[in-house]
DNA sequence: TAGATTGTTAATCGATTAACAATC
DNA sequence: TAGATTGTTAATCGATTAACAATC
C-alpha cells in the first residue's frame, strides 16, 4: 500500500520520465536512444561485429561513461572484457524503442511536408506501416502518393472505426492541428507526432511529439550570428 | 593576458556553449528561444501587450524562474512591477537569433522533403531567404519551385563564389551529404541544416544542425510502447 | 505610496563523468 | 590465466527551482 504511493510519487516527480520495467529513465536517455540505433546500424552496414563502449564513444562524441550508463537503464547488454554485440545491441534498442510492433501510421494533411513525410522512406525502415492519408482538398483527395490513395478527411473518423490506426502523423495548417488531433485522438491513436507550427497538448492520456522545423532553422543561426 | 586564456579555457571547457556579450548561454536554453519566440508570437496574434513571467509560465508548461534565468543570460528585457512587454521580448529574441539578419538560403537536394522545404513558409517567416535550390536530377533541374529555377548541382560552386549564401540546407541522400557538405562550406557557407539520414560533422568551423525526423518518430513509439 | 514583479543569489535537483571492483 | 571491458557506485558538474531584495 505505501509502496504503491512512493510509486505514484516517483511518476509526478519524475514528471515526463518514462519508465521501464520499473526503472526510472530520463527522458535525456530516452531521446538519445535514437541516435545510438543510427550510429549501430551504420557499424552494422559497415560488417563491424563487435564494438567497446570506448570505440564507440569516440565515433559519436560521447564519453563511454554515458554509454554504459544509458544502456545499464534497461538491463546492460554487454560482456565484461568484450564489449557490445553490435547486432544484439541493435535488436535490443529496436525493441525498447517499439520498432518491431509494426505501429500502423496515418497521416493528415497531403500537401508539401504531407507527401515528402508519405515518401520518406526511413519510417518504413524502422517498422512504421502506413496505412492511409487524409486530406480536406478535392483537388488531392483520390491521387495516389506512396501507393496509398489519398481520402477525404470526413471520411477519417468511419475509417479509424474500421481500422485501428496507433500514430497520427499531422502535417496540417496550425488552425486545423486542435479539431484534428481530438479526432485522432478520438478514434483510437495512441501517438501524435506534430509537424505543425502550433504546439500540441492534450488532456487525454496520448503520446506527443512536437517537431518544428523552423526551431533548428533558428537555433542554427543563433550559431551562425554569435559565432558559434 | 591571463583573462584572455581564461576565457579561452571557459570556451573549450563550455563546449557547445555558445556566448552572447560574453557570457556563456548554455545551450539548453538557446534551444528553448524559438519556443519563447513561437509563444510569444501567438501572444502578440492575441493581442496581448505585456506578460508577466508567471502567466507566461503557465501558458508554456515551464516554471517563471527558469523563464526569467532564460532571459537574463541576455541581460533581462522586464522591468520590476510590470513584467515583459511582448512584442519588444520578441523583437529582442528574434534580433539575438539572427532572424533580422535576413540569412541567405540555398536548398540542396529538391527530392520530396527539399520541396516541401522549399515551400515551408514559415522559414520565410522567420526572415530567411530562400536564394537557390539545387539537384542532380535532369527531370528537376529546370523546373520551378517556390518561384525558383532549380540549378543543376554542377554549377553550384560557381553560383555560390557570384552569390553568397548564408546558410545551406541538406536534403540530399545520405551518400551525397558529405561531399555536398563541403562543397558548400568552400563556398563560404556558414551553417549547415543538414535533414539526410546520415550524422554531419565537420572539421572545419562552420555551424551545424541536423534533423533527424525519424528520431521524434522513433521516440513517440517508446512512449506509446512503454505506457509514457 | 503599496503592490507587483523582476533580476539575481542560494539551494536543490538531476545528469554526466570518473573510478574501480566484478567478471568475461 | 592475464587483459579487457563492462556494470555500478561515488564524485563532479550543470541546470532548475526557490527565495527574496531591488525597484518599477
Amino acid at each position: 500500500m505505501f509502496s504503491v504511493l512512493l510509486y505514484k510519487l516517483e511518476i509526478i516527480k519524475g514528471g515526463l520520465a518514462l519508465n521501464y520495467n520499473g526503472k526510472r529513465v530520463p527522458p535525456v536517455v530516452i531521446r538519445r536512444l535514437p541516435r545510438y540505433y543510427r550510429y549501430l546500424g551504420e557499424l552494422i552496414r559497415n560488417g563491424v561485429m563487435r564494438i567497446s563502449s570506448n570505440a564507440l564513444s569516440e565515433r559519436m562524441d560521447v564519453t563511454a561513461s554515458q554509454i554504459r550508463q544509458d544502456f545499464n537503464y534497461f538491463g546492460g547488454f554487454g560482456q565484461q572484457g568484450y564489449g557490445y554485440n553490435v547486432e544484439h545491441l541493435y535488436m535490443e534498442i529496436g525493441d525498447i524503442l517499439g520498432l518491431h510492433d509494426g505501429y500502423r501510421t496515418a497521416i493528415v494533411g497531403a500537401g508539401n511536408l504531407g507527401r515528402a513525410l508519405a515518401n520518406h522512406d526511413t519510417f518504413e525502415k524502422r517498422g512504421f506501416k502506413l496505412r492511409a492519408i487524409f486530406d480536406n482538398s478535392p483537388d488531392v483527395v483520390g491521387t495516389t502518393i506512396h501507393g496509398i490513395e489519398v481520402m477525404h478527411i470526413d471520411v477519417m473518423d468511419d475509417f479509424l472505426a474500421e481500422n485501428p490506426i496507433d500514430i497520427g502523423i499531422l502535417a496540417v495548417p496550425r488552425s486545423a492541428v486542435s479539431e484534428t488531433a481530438d479526432r485522432l485522438v478520438a478514434g483510437g491513436v495512441k501517438g501524435l507526432l506534430n509537424f505543425s507550427y502550433a504546439e500540441l497538448k492534450m488532456e487525454k492520456d496520448v503520446a506527443i511529439e512536437n517537431v518544428h522545423l523552423s526551431d533548428s532553422l533558428m537555433t542554427l543561426s543563433y550559431k551562425i550570428k554569435q559565432g558559434e
